[in-house]
DNA sequence: CGACCTCTTGAATGAACTCAACAAAAGTGG
DNA sequence: CCACTTTTGTTGAGTTCATTCAAGAGGTCG
C-alpha cells in the first residue's frame, strides 16, 4: 500500500473545457477523479467527433489507453476538476511483485469490457426514451457506488453532449426530459437533477410502458 | 513458451448449437478457436435475449469473464467449433513470473475494451445501412487479421442474430442485404459471402451516399 | 413428400429526425 | 452593473427511415 501511494501524485485544479489528455497522445498515467466530472471525445476515421462516455468523481480513467499505448480519446473537463495521477510503468512493476495487485488491476480491466459491453447490447434496440432512462439510471447508480446520493446529482453535460453520447438529436433530448418532468419523474433545477421516481425510471428502461 | 502450452489443451469438437460455457457459470477457462464460429448471447434483467457478438477462427473468448468470475453470457457454436483451452489461475500465476507475459494480458484486456467502447461510439448515429455495411466490413477485418481471405468468407450466422445483434428487424437486414447486391457490393451464395466492391462498403459506413 | 424454419417482399404505421424560429442562460467588455 | 454577444436549450411542423404485420418463397430434414 504504502509503496502504491508512492506512485500517486494530486494534480493541481482543471478547470472546465480544459484537456487532461488527447487522444492519439502517449499513454503513460492513468487517474482517479477526486472531485468533477469529465467526458472522453474522438474523432473517428469518418472525421466527426463521438462521445465516449463520461467520467465521475471517484472512478479511474486512462486505463483504456494501455493498448495501443496511445489514448483512443481525448478527455475534457466538464467542470473544475482535481485528480490523481499514477505512471503506468511503474504500476506494472509492482504488479509482478504483488501477485494481489496483479489480479486486481486485470479485474478492473475485465470490468470495464463487461460494463462497456452491457451498455452496447443494452443500447442496441432501445427507443430514445428508453435509452435517455437508462442513462440517468445508469449515473445515478454510480453516484451511489461513490457514496453520493443516488436521487440528486449534478448533471455536469449539456443537452447535446447527452445526444450525441446517446446517439439522438439534442431537440429530442429536450422533448423528453420535458416529457419526464410533466410525469413527476424528474426534475431540474440549474444544473442538478433529482430523480423524484426512480421506480418510474427503471419501468421505462425495461418496457417503456407504464 | 514451453510453460505456457502445458496449461492448454485442445476440446473436442463442438457442433453447432451446443453451448461452451453458460452465462452465470463460474469462470475457470479462457478459450482460443482453433476452427469455426461461435455467438454470445445473454439474457439481461428485462429478460430478453441479446446477442453480444460473434467469435471468429483465431480469437480468444472468455476473458470478459475475469470478473466478477462468471461468464457475462453464454457462447454458442455456430457450426462445428474446435478450441484450445486454459486454466486461467495458471495464467496468472505465470504472469507474476513473467513480467511480459503479465503486459501481454493487460494489452489484451485493453484492446476488448477499446474494441467494444470503439463499436459502441460507431453503432450509436448510424443508419441500419451503415451498421450493416459496418457489420460486413468489420467481419472482413477480422478474417483478414487471421489469414483468410478479406473478400470471402462463410456468414454463419443467421439473418435474426445479425438483426439483433445490430438491433434492427430481421426484416431490415434481408431487404439491405439485397439493396447490397443489386449494387454489386455483395454476392451470397449458400452461406458463404463474397465482397465484391469493398470500398463501395467502406463509403456506405462513412457517409451512406456514393 | 410434407412440415418446419428461415428468408424475402409488400404496405401501412410511427418514432425520431431535420429545419427553423425563438427563449433563456452564460459569458464578455465597457 | 448593465447592455451585448454567444451559447445552450426549447418548441413546432413536416419528412424520413425503419418497424410492424402479413403473406409468400425457398431451403432442409425427418
Amino acid at each position: 500500500m504504502v509503496r502504491l501511494e508512492k506512485l500517486v501524485n494530486s494534480t493541481k485544479p482543471i478547470r472546465a473545457g480544459e484537456i487532461v489528455y488527447r487522444q492519439g497522445s502517449q499513454f503513460d498515467k492513468i487517474y482517479a477523479i477526486k472531485s468533477g466530472s469529465l467526458k472522453s471525445v474522438a474523432v473517428d476515421e469518418s472525421g466527426d467527433e463521438k462521445i465516449i462516455g463520461f467520467h465521475l468523481p471517484g472512478e479511474l480513467l486512462g486505463i483504456e489507453g494501455v493498448y495501443p499505448e496511445e489514448y483512443p480519446a481525448s478527455t475534457i473537463a466538464l467542470e473544475t476538476v482535481v485528480m490523481c495521477e499514477m505512471d503506468y510503468t511503474g504500476l506494472t512493476k509492482l504488479c509482478t511483485e504483488i501477485p494481489s495487485l496483479q489480479n486486481q488491476v486485470f479485474r478492473l480491466l475485465s470490468r470495464d469490457i463487461n460494463l462497456s459491453q452491457a451498455e452496447h447490447s443494452k443500447s442496441v434496440d432501445q427507443t430514445a426514451e428508453q435509452k435517455l432512462a437508462n442513462f440517468l439510471n445508469n449515473l445515478s447508480a454510480r453516484y451511489e457506488a461513490r457514496g453520493f446520493s443516488q436521487t440528486e446529482f449534478p448533471l455536469t453535460m449539456t443537452r447535446q453532449d447527452i445526444a450525441r453520447y446517446l446517439g439522438m438529436a439534442p431537440e429530442t433530448v429536450s422533448r423528453l426530459l420535458k416529457r419526464f418532468k410533466e410525469q413527476n419523474v424528474i426534475e431540474i433545477n440549474r444544473g442538478t437533477i433529482s430523480l423524484s421516481d426512480t421506480q418510474a425510471l427503471e419501468d421505462i428502461v425495461v418496457c417503456a410502458v407504464r
